[in-house]
DNA sequence: CCATTAGGTTTCAGGTTGCAACTAAAAACT
DNA sequence: AGTTTTTAGTTGCAACCTGAAACCTAATGG
């Protein structure tokens, strides 16, 4: 009886919720996106990104509240209110990115303009990656999903069918999917 | 007059906006989690996720219109409706894990299990990273938005000043915002 | 035939979004 | 000083979205 949440406890057990929480509400990534392209003041983010004022300013409040932005008051001029960045709402780059790559490698073909690029090169960046342990890019076919105890333990051929690792919580996320998207 | 709007275009002119016209929906995100992980049916959603009935037709549904997910009937039990993650919907995986990443780097604590690793070594997978032309890891430090014809040339000491550059479209980005931040 | 399972749809209370109008405080102009 | 403008909000209200529970329909299974 106690353990009859088990397997929704490991859907829920996981960063996914939490990330949401705040950055699953509407105009929360547009919001930050347009903090990492330097607006600052509320109405800077409010004509640049035409969200409602009320919904603007609470979305403000929980980003800041979330320690996504700080809010300061500007000293020179005090009517002024300054939203940055904090370092966790910078950590939020990678999601951002990926999203906008999907979007962009799926969507109405635009060339972007202003370019992100490498600072040093000045070349446009690449695609945001899943890197192994060794640095090599992972693609979903390089991904296995395998139980705590269980780590780096190699396969040495013998491995639970999929469709019992499903329900074992074994060897579980992506054998069955992958076969299913190659098919 | 013709170009009264160019910075609001600037800004919606991106991947993101298509991104979360799907991806912003409550719901959807963890959707696709149980999808990676190997949820199929639309009553295994529903009892995994704790979605409610109706939200959960109305979300796949969306998802299989965007073609994130494929729709198609068992052929062993007519009644039964398989829903799999297309290529597409593959392709959304750094983005989601960036995301969990994120959510689990700044959430409560918790020893996430099973783990995702890199299938030939066994070990968890590294973060979700932007990578430069070149492959190497870059932070928001290395980033810089420069407009597109302006690609490739190096900085040779003369660089616009950023207050200037929010405004004019040149270099934009994260100047100004990584230097806030570091104070 | 009858019960059960799978995948929905309908209904309706309550919450969220968005537009427009209003407020309050700090500059800026006259 | 007095008026206007700018900045960052709040409030009120209609339209839309969400979620819980009940209902519907087709396919299995006994």
């Amino acid at each position: 009886m106690g353990d009859m949440r088990e397997p929704l406890r490991e859907l829920i057990e996981c960063g996914l919720p939490q990330a949401l929480e705040v950055m699953g509400e509407r105009w929360s990534f547009m919001i930050l996106r347009a903090s990492f392209n330097g607006l600052k003041h509320f109405e800077e983010f409010l004509s640049e990104l035409g969200i409602a004022r009320n919904i603007l300013s609470n979305r403000l409040a929980k980003l800041v509240e979330h320690g996504i932005l700080k809010r300061e008051p500007c000293e020179d001029d005090r009517r002024k209110i300054e939203y940055r960045l904090t370092e966790k709402g910078f950590d939020l780059l990678p999601a951002m990115l990926a999203l906008r790559q999907w979007g962009q490698k799926y969507g109405t073909e635009m060339t972007e303009n202003p370019v992100l690029v490498d600072e040093r090169d000045r070349l446009p960046i690449g695609p945001v990656s899943i890197l192994g342990h060794d640095g090599r890019i992972l693609s979903h076919q390089d991904l296995w999903l395998v139980k705590r105890e269980d780590l780096g333990k190699r396969a040495d051929g013998s491995i639970a069918s999929p469709s019992d690792a499903l329900h074992a919580g074994d060897v579980v996320d992506l054998d069955s999917a992958k076969k299913a998207a190659a098919g």
